[in-house]
DNA sequence: AAAGCGGGGCC
DNA sequence: GGCCCAGCTTT
């Protein structure tokens, strides 16, 4: 039924085409210096649902703190967590270090070029998959994400919605048929590059593409209504009330999140939703939660945090720690200036600089 | 199939 | 405010 599209595609004129065009307008980027499958694995981790732009930095630091999978696998999670810092989808940096870790104890330290092998590995998903296959290794494969389905539904004029798994299985099976053998490499990025540029979400500029005589979108001029996607839910909200406690020593308390989940492994101040301690600002709820007495003082500000799937609405303020007992518990207490060595997500970066912003903290 | 999982930039 | 971004995992 799709065979349509697919067949009034000139497949080598296409490849020819989009592949002239990659030679002259190919980005200079980090991860492009060499062909290494562990640095264009790293990429493509940190590249999941996030802009190039952002992650250069990253990536480069990254590397250059664990430039083989031997570091990467021996350092401590908290480290990677750190050098992740910011850059989101923390399971990413996790998944990420236990497959690396697999990779070193179970084939010798080389990423696995073969489908099974790679696909089975910890945050290897069906697209990065491909991308190491092509990347790396030259291996025809396709590498379906959000680019690759919003250029080949326009170039197909595809109208299903890209958000079904049925679709991206569609393209996949599209792509097995157009992604030339020669140079799957080159072919592969050069979908990512055109998708980045020139074939963007809104106002693509068509008037320059290298395929534009190809797309069945353009010639229909349909191009801005592809792809078709699935509306989005909205966030949920949750209050919070965040704790900046210090103690005698002028030591702040915080905490490490749970292992698995939100932020997980990450630190924050101590934080409890206000449905679960009612407008109490007594700080008599936070012995019950942490066991340690404190008097809540002043109100230090408000901070909103969008994340993708909901929203924190904080309360900041300041307290005195009266208990004396800190070793034991779910809280660690730190000098201010220490504060930068923990890995906190983005939110608790910001109520951070409350305490080291602060003049009276300096010491 | 749907939900959970971050953060930034753009409109 | 909503939408998108070189997606994957769990339910």
């Amino acid at each position: 039924m799709t065979e349509t599209s697919i067949n009034s595609l000139n497949i080598p004129a296409f490849q020819q085409d989009l592949l002239r065009w990659y030679d002259e307008n190919k980005r200079d980027l980090p991860w492009r210096e060499d062909q290494d499958p562990y640095k264009v694995w790293v990429s493509e981790i940190m590249l999941q649902q996030t802009k190039v732009d952002t992650v250069i930095p990253y990536f480069q630091r990254f590397i250059e703190k664990f430039p083989t999978v031997y570091e990467l696998a021996e350092a401590d999670q908290q480290e990677v967590l750190k050098a992740w810092e910011g850059l989101g989808y923390y399971s990413r940096a996790r998944n990420l270090q236990n497959a690396v870790r697999e990779v070193v104890s179970n084939y010798g330290g080389k990423v696995p070029d073969d489908p099974k092998e790679l696909g089975s590995l910890k945050g290897v998903g069906p697209y990065t998959k491909g991308a190491i296959l092509s990347i790396a290794y030259d291996q025809p494969e396709p590498a379906v994400d959000g680019n690759v389905m919003r250029v080949f539904s326009r170039v197909l004029r595809i109208e299903e919605d890209i958000a079904r798994q049925k679709t991206k299985k569609l393209f996949e099976d599209h792509l097995r048929e157009i992604i030339p053998h020669e140079d799957p490499s080159s072919f592969n990025q050069a979908i990512m590059d055109l998708g980045a540029s020139i074939c963007t979400p809104t106002s693509p500029a068509c008037l320059f593409c290298p395929v534009q005589e190809h797309c069945q979108a353009f010639a229909a001029g349909v191009e801005e209504q592809l792809p078709v996607k699935k509306k989005a839910k909205k966030q949920k909200k949750i209050r919070y009330v965040v704790l900046l406690a210090k103690n005698s020593s002028g030591q702040y308390a915080i905490e490490k999140r749970p292992e698995e989940g939100l932020l997980g492994n990450l630190w924050q101040f101590p934080m409890i939703p206000i449905e679960e301690v009612g407008e109490d600002h007594t700080g008599n709820w936070f012995y019950d939660e942490y066991g340690i007495a404190l008097r809540i003082s002043g109100k230090k500000g408000e901070l909103n945090h969008v994340f993708s799937h909901l929203i924190w609405d904080m309360e900041i303020f300041d307290a005195e720690v009266l208990t004396d007992d800190s070793d034991n518990g779910r809280l660690e207490f730190t000098d201010p200036d220490k504060l930068q060595s923990y890995p906190f997500p983005v939110s608790h970066q910001k109520i951070r600089t409350y305490i080291t912003d602060d003049p009276g903290n300096n010491k």
